[in-house]
DNA sequence: TTGACATATCGCGAGGTGTCGATATATTTA
DNA sequence: TAAATATATCGACACCTCGCGATATGTCAA
C-alpha cells in the first residue's frame, strides 16, 4: 500500500474552495479597520450613524456606507427612530469572531486603555 | 445628570479604529476562498505547494503566491525538503479563528461530506 | 410650508488586488 | 553537464475597493 503512506500521516478535511466563497465575502466585509471598530462598538449596544461616525472619526456618509455593507451580509440591522437610525448586531456569531480577533490582534495596551 | 443618560445605558469599549489596522490587514489576507481552504487544509498537516494547488484546483504559481501572502503576515511557515517546499501553520490563533468561521459559514452539507 | 437635521445614494478617480503567461531559480536524476 | 521537476518571481491587465463631494431622501420643528 505504498500509495497510502500520505493518507496514514494526515487526513484531509472535507470541503472544497467553493465552500468558502460565502465566508470569504463576509470576511472581506469585516476586514477593514473602521468596520471592525464598528462591530466592536455595536457589540456593546445600539448606536446611531452619527455616533458611530464620531467614534470612528469619519464623515457621516462614509459611516453610512460602511454600515450598509455590513447590513447587506447580515451582520447588522437598522431601526429608524425619528430622524435617527440605530444600528445593532444581527449576527450572533460576530461576538465569538470578534473575541478571536481581539484575542489575537489587540495589544495589551489597547485592551487596558 | 442629563448628559449621562447614554453612559448609563451602554459602555463604549476601549480602543479606536487604529487598534484594528493590523487585524484588518491580516483578515484581508484570510478573506479569500482559496486561502481559507488552504488554512483549513494546513490545520490538518503539512502539505507541499503542488499538493495544495491540486486540492484547490489552481495553478502552482498561483498557489505559491497565495501561500507567500499568508507567510508574510505570519500565518504560515515553509520548509524546503529536496525540491519540494512544505507549508504549515505558524500562527496558533488560526485554529480558533477557523473554528469560528467554519461554525458560522460552512453548511451542514459541506461538513458531512 | 420652510428650514434644519440625520441619513442615504450616486458618480468619480486614485490606488490596490488577483490572475495569467513567461521566465527565473533551486534541486534532483540521468 | 543536461534535462526534468518543483517552486518562485515578474510584468501586464482587468477588476474591485475606498473615500470624497454633491445631491437626494426622510423627519421633525417653527
Amino acid at each position: 500500500m505504498a500509495a497510502n503512506i500520505k493518507a496514514q500521516q494526515q487526513t484531509k478535511p472535507p470541503g472544497t474552495v467553493r465552500d468558502f466563497v460565502d465566508a470569504a465575502e463576509c470576511l472581506k466585509t469585516l476586514a477593514h479597520p473602521v468596520r471592525l471598530r464598528m462591530v466592536q462598538l455595536l457589540l456593546h449596544g445600539k448606536y446611531t450613524v452619527g455616533e458611530i461616525a464620531e467614534d470612528c472619526e469619519i464623515q457621516d456618509n462614509v459611516a453610512s456606507e460602511n454600515l450598509r455593507l455590513m447590513q447587506r451580509c447580515g451582520f447588522l440591522a437598522s431601526e429608524r427612530v425619528g430622524r435617527k437610525v440605530f444600528y445593532q448586531i444581527a449576527e450572533p456569531h460576530l461576538a465569538g469572531l470578534m473575541n478571536c480577533i481581539e484575542g489575537r490582534f489587540l495589544t495589551s495596551a489597547a485592551k487596558s486603555r
